[in-house]
DNA sequence: TCTGGGGTCCTAGGACCC
DNA sequence: TCTGGGGTCCTAGGACCC
């Protein structure tokens, strides 16, 4: 999807089309999630410090996140997908891969099913979105980036290296900006450049793994298949707070809060989590984590609190202020069945399978100021309601 | 410039086992 | 007395992605 927030954001503000907007959090601290390419232009990116972007863009109009909406979208365009294979396997919340290579008997050339989800996407969302199409994941998302925005750009097999190779290396998948500048320093500039540089000698400056990996995808060797069942490694949540802290009672509250979430969300999900994570960023941005391995897994809040504070009291603070503290459940196992019930009967069960899920689905109904009542009403309506199911509430 | 929150993957050392 | 080679698991940190 195009500058994905800002354009869901845009449909419901149609007179703040063609203007600079900027997605970000109101903490002072935030950073830019999302921007309209009007923003762009003014140099503003995502992951951009929202006071740095708003020294290049003054007059950008800066709106919140509203993660219920995004999630909505979300799954109207992945089911657009889905009607065109099953193979989709989403990448994140505005991006997906779809393998389409079963359905080109039906449904046609790779251009014409491209050009057919950009007319439906963008008739069902009022959205635009940009698609490449290739012989590999890598390629294809390569070339979905470079016919942004509102784009479509098919990348034949044996355009591969032709299209890859005058590429700088930063655009590959995995080479950032650390990658990037250390390549650069040893003459390496272009993926060409990358692609000619033997196997063993790349392994030694970016390791084993990342070697290999680079090698392969400078020639466009890519052999991932789509895989549609993406299975969750870890689950966690984190924040930053508006003001740095040494003060114990409200990390400890912090963590309570974080650690009842994430078990909400285990419990969810039916998984459990054997490792607990403790994650600490002190005020100079050096961060640390600590984690410890459980005897059992673990899906309550309890637990996984009890871990967290246990870590924290072990780490020697030294009247250090932290500026974020985070909680993370990893080694995630198969853990009980999800609670299910239902919010009203003209709903399928399926749809109320989570509080979260309830929360969501009672906005979009009452709008953001019933979600309260509208959770009461769930416990009241459904006495039956295993305790767990409520909680998210 | 002054750095969010959700994640994944990789490396490296050490304990431990056979 | 000083030492192999295979492996797994745990922990910490960091790069990277959206």
């Amino acid at each position: 999807m195009d500058a994905f927030f800002a354009s869901v954001e845009l449909l419901e503000r149609p007179e703040l089309i063609g203007k600079p907007v900027i997605i970000a959090g109101e903490s002072g601290r935030s950073v830019v999630t999302s921007a309209t390419y009007e923003a762009r232009a003014y140099g503003v990116r995502s992951a951009m410090p929202l006071s740095q972007a708003m020294r290049l863009c003054p007059r950008a109009i800066v709106i919140p996140p509203h993660g219920v909406k995004y999630r909505h979208y979300s799954a109207r365009v992945m089911k657009i997908f889905a009607d065109v294979t099953p193979l989709v396997e989403p990448l994140s919340i505005d991006e997906a891969f779809l393998d389409v290579a079963g359905a080109r008997k039906l449904l046609g050339s790779p251009l014409e099913i491209a050009t057919a989800i950009r007319a439906t996407v963008k008739a069902d969302t009022g959205l635009t979105c940009s698609i490449g199409a290739a012989s590999t994941k890598f390629i294809a998302k390569l070339a979905s980036t470079r016919s942004k925005p509102d784009g479509l750009l098919v990348v034949p097999a044996e355009d591969t290296l032709a299209f890859l190779h005058p590429l700088p290396v930063g655009a590959l998948w995995g080479v950032g900006k650390a990658t990037a500048e250390s390549l650069t320093n040893r003459g390496i500039v272009t993926v060409a450049d990358l692609a000619a540089t033997p196997l063993e000698t790349l392994k030694r400056w970016v390791g084993e793994a990342g070697g290999s990996k680079l090698h392969a995808l400078a020639w466009g060797r890519d052999s991932r298949s789509v895989d549609p069942r993406g299975v969750e490694k870890s689950i966690g949540h984190e924040n930053t707070f508006s003001v740095d802290t040494s003060d114990l009672v409200v990390l400890r509250r912090e963590l309570l809060d974080q650690s009842e979430r994430v078990a909400v969300r285990l419990r969810r999900a039916g998984l459990k989590g054997r490792t607990i994570a403790l994650k600490l960023r002190f005020a100079d941005f050096t961060t640390i984590t600590r984690s410890r391995t459980l005897g059992e897994a673990t899906d309550t809040g309890r637990r996984v609190y009890e871990q967290a504070i246990e870590l924290l009291d072990e780490v020697e603070m030294r009247g250090r202020r932290i500026r974020l503290i985070g909680v993370r459940a990893e080694q995630l196992t198969d853990g009980d069945e999800p609670a299910q019930f239902t919010l009203w009967d003209d709903e399928p069960a399926d749809g109320w399978r989570d509080a979260e899920g309830v929360m969501d689905r009672a906005t979009e109904r009452f709008g953001a100021g019933m979600i309260r009542p509208a959770a009461l009403i769930a416990k009241k309506a459904r006495p039956d309601v295993p305790r767990n199911a409520g909680e998210g509430g």
